[in-house]
DNA sequence: TGTACATCAGTGAACGCGCGTTCACTGATGTAC
DNA sequence: TGTACATCAGTGAACGCGCGTTCACTGATGTAC
């Protein structure tokens, strides 16, 4: 069956975005290109017409989700009051809801571990991306120079993606929420300069 | 083949060791207890006299894992000099060999986002280790009362376990290091109370 | 406008591989007599 | 002290399963004439 003029480019980022969360929730392995693409009502075999191999489709849809999360703390930060960007991001980012939903939550946090684990080219890759998920970032960021502000931002996301880490692996949902509530005190006291 | 007295328990901890290094450095898949058995020299049939299944591993090697973790750094805490215990804490977690040895390391930052897809079971028996591991460094938290000194114990390990995951990710040895450096004058100056 | 043909996204069965698990077997040690 | 026997840590082959990957095939669409 040939298939309608546009629909290839359409499930290609369908794949890519199922692809995404499915990785941030059940990690690297554990479902599987057969189970992403049953989600979308696709069968496993066709999925190389879209990828070369699992490795690719894993580099891709990682870097798709540092750009939507990357799009996504833009849009916190657009919408908070003059000055009170970081402190914005730094809520949104130890929320209740970050913590409860891994699947369109940062990368770090949820793949962190493994992405160190990965051969180099993947590494790579994703290094850039990270790059450039900083330095969407940096401007909001105190300091004298474009290197104090990368210092900073390095220093406060990696902080609050272990700190999202450990939320997620407490049972208890209060010691969750205290972990949250410390944490997100501390941070923008230290960073966003108030309590 | 009966096998010397004592050989069993011997073997049993070898198993244990080894695979406490073998998750936290290649992650809960990818060596298997094939891997793991050959490496000591056995077969992988032997190891269900040891343990019922690779979740049974799984979970009794991490708890392994963190009683090592934290008696290391009970060692580092007591030869340091009194009142620099926190400090010398932060330094050990934060120190470059740390970051590069994953598999005698903590095992938040090798596992952690790992641990919170386990099944609930596995997850419990964790986070009692986790307890464990936590009052075992408490007393030299500040705080006012148990509560207090808990709370920060959880924000400020769960952050340094986040720079080390993210030292770890990134490629550039320059770059892991800088992270670290600030990282460590940065939890030092807050906790510790000094530069 | 109509017709013949090439294209190629998606299908579904098959293959290979590795891994967790099982099991019949081995044979030196510890124990009972 | 000596002998017969039970034990059970470890062996190595086999099994089953799931997953990544391959491949011959399909047939509606887009294109060439």
């Amino acid at each position: 069956v040939r298939y309608p003029e546009k629909q290839k480019a359409e499930t290609h980022e369908k794949i890519l975005k199922a692809a995404a969360r499915s990785f941030r929730e059940r990690g690297s392995d554990s479902e599987g290109i057969g189970g992403v693409m049953k989600e979308l009502g696709l069968t496993k075999g066709g999925f190389y017409r879209h990828f070369e191999s699992k490795g690719d489709l894993y580099t891709k849809s990682l870097s798709q989700a540092f750009i939507e999360v990357a799009e996504r703390m833009r849009q916190v930060a657009e919408s908070a009051p003059k000055g009170q960007e970081l402190r914005a991001i730094i809520e949104h980012y130890l929320s209740v809801e970050h913590v409860n939903n891994p699947g369109c939550g940062c990368v770090l946090a949820t793949l962190g571990p493994d992405i160190s684990r990965q051969p180099a080219a993947v590494r790579k890759k994703l290094n850039q991306q990270m790059h450039v998920y900083r330095d969407a970032f940096a401007p909001y960021f105190p300091g004298r120079n474009i290197e104090e502000k990368r210092a900073r931002f390095a220093v406060l996301f990696s902080s609050m993606a272990g700190v999202v880490i450990a939320a997620r692996a407490l049972m208890d949902k209060r010691d969750r929420e205290r972990l949250l509530t410390a944490a997100r005190s501390w941070f923008i006291q230290s960073f966003a300069g108030e309590k």
